[in-house]
DNA sequence: CCTACCGATCGGTAGG
DNA sequence: CCTACCGATCGGTAGG
């Protein structure tokens, strides 16, 4: 007989997870101890090395489950329209939407990454490249012109990740700009730019 | 006469920015200690107390001094030419420049804000919403529509600070794309949209 | 899954 | 009575 495991053993590591990256996010991982997040919890500092290795090991498993649903959700607004223009739109619109409901994680993501040891960091970056490329990918699409200028195929693939993954700094999902209004205005900005994009029915 | 001071009390105060600034940024601000940056230095940990009264206060020196001269070299920039299309390309340009010869001070603007005491964050913060403000008023001449759209002037001119302050994450000025050559990317994307980018020349 | 601890190091300051 | 530092060490806390 295998060995057994505590029934709860998910919903435990689960509540470490979300104490941890929520002082993370508040405080900065660096800054956050394991006493912290046990006081956080309710939990002996005990307990968290009992479930996971070390504290990088939290976050490395937070940043991990945020890039994996960002990259289903980035997949399936793939398929949504026949029209590039149509399926850019629901690439950006997943990404707000993620962005909004995993909004710690995200922010995690922007500002913790380099807490993660070589190797970690490196998985990490690795599946963020292939939203890059999907994005690259996309764009080369709408304007064919840039096929022929693989130099640029990324910086412009950053401006845009640029344009969305900046709203960790200034945007709040609970304002007065939905995530989907913020995705089209970025959308028709990436699109058509400032001229393209203004007069906009409000 | 008055009190008299060091002749070398400003180039020691100097050293120990410099020092300091390297490892914030190599390693992050709560990852090093006055001891890293005494051993980094070759001087003592007391001599980084007598120069400073903290180590939030050499951050605090960093990002102010980083901002200040960012905002000199874009309130320069706004003089440069009638029209606002040129305005804004040497706006742009002025700050990936000014991000490529202060890139360490750069990254810990972006990656190490948050270290700092709330207030000391705040000063720091009201001079970029100087700087965010520039931007806005420069893109209402660019699009006069925007005028009429005031809950969309911030979201748009921090979508334009998001490309340029991105670079931070994936930009390396000593490559084949030169500040210049991204600054006039970034601009000509912002104006135009992809389809108003490309083709373009190489 | 806890209390009880460890080796080491933290940011900051003492006397001289 | 000042500025410019040094070697040594303070009281607490870090991750494990």
């Amino acid at each position: 007989m295998a060995r057994t495991r505590a029934d709860d053993y998910g919903e435990k590591q689960q509540r470490i997870r979300d104490c941890a990256a929520e002082l993370f996010a508040a405080r900065g991982f660096e800054a956050t101890s394991a006493a912290d997040i046990a006081g956080e919890g309710g939990f002996s500092k005990a307990l968290i090395y009992h479930y996971f290795e070390s504290k990088e090991e939290i976050l490395q498993d937070l940043l991990e489950t945020h890039m994996d649903a960002l990259l289903v959700a980035a997949q399936g607004a793939l398929h949504e329209g026949d029209e590039p223009r149509t399926r850019l739109r629901a690439f950006v619109r997943a990404h707000m939407r993620l962005y909004a409901t995993s909004r710690t994680k995200h922010l995690l993501l922007i500002n913790e990454l380099d807490a993660l040891p070589a190797k970690g960091k490196s998985a990490i970056v690795a599946k963020q490249r292939r939203l890059v490329d999907m994005a690259a990918d996309l764009f080369a699409e709408l304007a064919p012109a840039l096929k022929q200028q693989a130099a640029l195929r990324f910086p412009t693939a950053m401006s845009f990740y640029g344009m969305i993954n900046w709203t960790c700094i200034w945007y709040r999902p609970d304002g007065t700009l939905s995530p989907d209004a913020f995705a089209d205005l970025a959308c028709d900005l990436f699109l058509g730019g400032l001229n393209g994009t203004f007069p906009r029915r409000a």
